[in-house]
DNA sequence: TTGACAGGCAACAATTTTGTTGCCTATTCT
DNA sequence: AGAATAGGCAACAAAATTGTTGCCTGTCAA
């Protein structure tokens, strides 16, 4: 349950959201190749390759001295399942009269 | 576009993500309300719906002295439509074997 | 075997986040 | 009018994030 929190987490940032758009484009880049065209240090696409690593958005596997990245999106399935279905299938109650939930509140103190 | 980030920010932390669950349970609730049951005092607990509210994840509407914040489920639905989707309609591609990648970089250098 | 390349680790600085406390205004009730 | 209640604002401290640089190990190739 507490999995949530890392990857929120490792969501929250534009660049990691960055690199995983860059692996949906192409799948299983190494760091270098991640690296290329952002505006960041090699040490720093490599650190938010591990968060999203520890969130397990991120697959990896070495092979001699170079990394391969690989989307995982079964942690994104199951936010979607246990939250994001949550929220989206419920009426819009935004749109609920405030007088309405004035009235409910006030029958409990008041009855009419 | 940017939008997303207010959105997945608000929602990378545990406290503002039990709010909404609060909210969930039961949509409507006064600041106080709402601080009530968290270890939080009413200060950290409001900065939090701030940050809900500029994610628009949550609408207020003010009357009289108090405030009543509603789930608003759109910011969600957007990202949902725009990214999760994205992710979790591609095929397993982490379940690609690396050997066959490895084949194909080589390919580019040595061809058979 | 020597040099180039891929990546990891650690220390550091700058910035942001999170929560606290103290004090203020506005509204409601007696 | 006066007291209690709901909430807002600002200053502050502690902690976490993000990026940098410097240096190291392991792998590949001439």
């Amino acid at each position: 349950m507490r999995d949530d929190d890392a990857v929120f987490n490792a969501l929250a940032d534009g660049s990691r959201r960055e690199l995983l758009d860059r692996l949906y484009a192409r799948d299983g880049q190494t760091l270098r190749e991640l690296t290329a065209g952002l505006q960041m240090s090699r040490q720093a696409v490599s650190r938010h390759l591990g968060v999203l690593e520890g969130a397990e958005l991120v697959v990896t596997r070495r092979s001699g001295r170079e990394k391969f990245h690989f989307l995982n999106p079964v942690p994104i399935q199951l936010i979607h399942d246990r939250w994001i279905d949550k929220y989206t299938e419920r009426p819009v109650t935004a749109l609920v009269d405030l007088k309405t939930e004035l009235e409910q509140r006030h029958d409990l103190i008041d009855p009419p």
